[in-house]
DNA sequence: CACTGCTCATGACAAACGTCATGGGGTGGC
DNA sequence: GCCACCCCATGACGTTTGTCATGAGCAGTG
């Protein structure tokens, strides 16, 4: 590990304060070298596809578009970069949608600065790495029993829009959207709507 | 600034990769010293108590006791010790509480480590210092037009609870408390209660 | 003391919501 | 081809909410 070509590496968090700090923990480590960083969505696909990392470390949310929306273009315009995603809150469905996006590794922010080099260095090589609580977390909440419309209508309720107004913005009978409201409600176990929105969000189903 | 006796900083985040990063960062400051880390509210104070350090460097969302909390504990228990806010999502809420706990530093961590060193010494100094966009954000948002019962009520409508659950959590009358709700919605601007609580929860009057 | 504003309540009405039964159309599996 | 499941809709029902008028008790202010 002396010798070799360093490991170059794209950091994309928004949170100036934390992506200076860790570029500097990560300096540290001699195999790994910080090649971009990024403030945003956007910003980190450009600074990939200029500067061709081979692992791109990205937080969740970020203004533009969050970590797994550029892990998914980053998939398609630059293959051979392996992703990543660190976050705050570890949602279970924040996880799936991560995996499902092609993101190698999925870490909580509240692992150590050497931890994280070793999972860039696990990513890298190839293997995935998933935090095991997190991973817990996502089993224990189990998979969606809501259909894909449920979840929709769901999505649209999440501000507290009424359900004409839910109607209108997805195309569909008021009656309908009250029979989605219902299944759903009753399927997450909540009394109303509203409540199931927060359920729902909670164990990551939309 | 050379020979003086170095600011002694406590820094509390649950983030270990955040927290050990900002300790490296400050610590490349030749007038502080992080004589203590914490990762939850609780070991905060017990640290502050420990450590009595200059500034205490606080995030705003801990487990067991956030960092408003923290500060207002922190105040009582160690005067001389001054406290500052560090923060991911600047709520104009947040803001005011920590001010009415006697936080003197609310910053986002957008900003560079170099300037939150900056504003350490500025808090030092006995000075205050606010990010002006989320001063900017909780003058816009104003003072609450709430009474302290709407309030109330509004704040056990939050988890989508029906009338009758909060009717009998507060010890009001069903329809007293339609009618709360119904004169704080249509203060606050929305349609019906729930969009009521989503708006003052982001103004902070909840 | 009169006035204003908050608190709490009741009754009544319309609108919104939750639930159920029912049915047609589509897709995928066995 | 049957069956299960999702999608979408309609109509009907009872319940929950939102809104309004009204009024009593109780501060604090000028």
């Amino acid at each position: 590990m002396t010798t070799e070509r360093p490991l170059r590496v794209l950091l994309a968090d928004d949170e100036h304060l934390i992506r200076g700090a860790l570029a500097a923990l990560l300096a540290l480590e001699e195999d790994l070298v910080v090649v971009a960083e990024a403030a945003s969505g956007p910003e980190a696909l450009a600074m990939a596809l200029a500067h061709r990392p081979d692992v791109a470390v990205l937080d969740l949310q970020m203004p533009g578009a969050d970590g797994v929306k550029v892990a998914t273009s980053l998939r398609a315009e630059l293959p051979h970069c392996r992703t990543m995603i660190v976050t705050s809150h570890g949602r279970p469905g924040h996880l799936k949608r991560a995996l499902a996006a092609g993101v190698r590794g999925f870490v909580p922010k509240t692992v150590s600065a050497r931890r994280l080099a070793e999972i860039i260095r696990t990513v890298h090589a190839g293997n995935r790495y998933v935090d095991p609580e997190l991973a817990a977390d996502a089993i224990s909440a189990g998979d969606s029993p809501l259909t894909a419309r449920e979840a929709e209508v769901l999505e649209l309720a999440a501000d507290g829009a009424p359900v004409a107004e839910i109607a209108e913005r997805a195309s569909l009978s008021q009656g309908t959207v009250r029979n989605y409201l219902s299944s759903a409600a009753s399927k997450i176990g909540a009394e109303n709507r509203h409540t199931a929105v927060r359920l729902a969000r909670e164990r990551g189903w939309v």
